[in-house]
DNA sequence: CGGGTACTTGACAATGGTCAAGTGTGGTGG
DNA sequence: CCACCACACTTGACCATTGTCAAGTACCCG
């Protein structure tokens, strides 16, 4: 990295913070990085710091018995993940991966905690990270129990467009059996009802651009409105 | 109340505050009733506070668009809720209702927020706080997409039993319907689950008395090792 | 004692997961 | 540079779990 301090201070959580403050940040931070489809850590495993994002994406996800997964999160730049055992259990709740060639920076607990208890606004920052963390849970959770999956694969794509400047005609970011574990579902049940919704004139699928066709029934159906036909 | 400050210092999340805090915690808070059944707060609505309870419960739960619902979270004693607008949003995440009568203390925003900001510890006491929510949503979600019911119902039996001190003897803390509106299913699933169980010599119920008979079958479905038989 | 709610049970339906097979494609090594 | 292999994706047939609808019983509160 060319220069920590700058990167350091254009990250989200850490704005607002004095450039003294920064330097210390930086000077006990240290880097790491993974290839594509290594573990960052597991879940249980001990947890001594947390990390944020400098380059490429990981995975934050639950493992079942069988060999299922849901993904909780997908971490991007910039974003930091790993921070909840530095408040409260010691220990990783979930497992994280690279999903590309990764570089990470990493923030020991201890010095972190110090910093926090100096610095009332880092202290919010954090408050309001794990807020809308927790927001999205909810999300997550309403999803998995209240929304069949053409409604929970309505809302991402939805949500992608939103986030693509409304624009109708998108890329998929990530691959469609990451998209299965990330709404609760398997690849096979993506692609069908990929494949219900451009029979109905929903969406239109080439690989992974998508378009969305009917931006209002695709509304219609995140929202359980209504449901799509069964064939 | 008969001694607010006394009250505000035992809770949790209050713990470690110096006496002159506290009385200003005593200063912004009001305290408010309701009976069962009545609306703490909606989704959506605008969020100017949080509360702590007082006497009684609450759930706190997301509603689909059916009608079923599906409960994040059940407050009790001096436990606090509704705190994530307070550092991110402005807008309630999801729905609260007294399942009890209630007694309520309520802590607006600002005041609160300014309290932080001058006293680290308590940041960090919010901190641990979210932290261990964000924890429990994690588990939730794990066993809504990555656990059958039987496995579920089989880890709440076990986390009452270990809360009640490891009694295989228990009373269901909450009314069957609203376990299932817990466990993310329907009140029939649940009267299923429980008939299934007994069939099988694992449990042995009694209205709301349950026995755990073989908490060594109860542990391996819930941790998803062997499934429970058909019928 | 009455009424409503909680709970149970049965028959049925549907969503979505499993298993299997086949197609396409991108990356790599010969 | 091409062939091959692994993997991502698709599609079909089948089945299991769980939700829906309906009816009946029991129980608690007023």
């Amino acid at each position: 990295m060319k220069n920590p301090v700058s990167f350091i201070g254009n990250i989200p959580l850490f704005k607002s913070l004095p450039n003294g403050q920064l330097e210390r940040l930086a000077n006990i931070a240290t880097t790491r990085t993974l290839k594509k489809g290594e573990a960052v850590f597991s879940e249980g495993e001990e947890a001594d710091g947390f990390y944020v994002m400098v380059r490429g994406r990981v995975k934050i996800y639950k493992l079942s018995p069988e060999g299922k997964e849901q993904v909780l999160h997908i971490i991007g730049f910039s974003e930091p993940f790993g921070e909840v055992p530095v408040f409260s259990g010691g220990r990783f709740p979930a497992n994280a991966q690279a999903i590309e060639e990764v570089l990470l920076m990493f923030f020991p607990r201890s010095a972190f905690v110090e910093l926090i208890r100096s610095d009332p606004s880092l202290a919010l920052n954090m408050l309001a990270l794990l807020s809308k963390r927790l927001m999205q849970f909810t999300g997550l959770i309403e999803g998995l129990s209240l929304k069949d999956v053409p409604s929970r694969l309505a809302s991402y794509l939805l949500d992608l467009s939103s986030r693509a400047g409304e624009s109708n005609a998108l890329e998929l970011d990530i691959s469609k059996s990451l998209l299965a574990d990330v709404l609760g579902t398997i690849p096979e049940t993506v692609s069908r009802v990929f494949a219900r919704m451009t029979g109905e004139g929903i969406v239109a699928v080439e690989g992974r651009r998508i378009v969305l066709v009917d931006q209002k029934r695709l509304r219609e159906i995140s929202s359980g409105v209504v449901s799509l036909q069964l064939k």
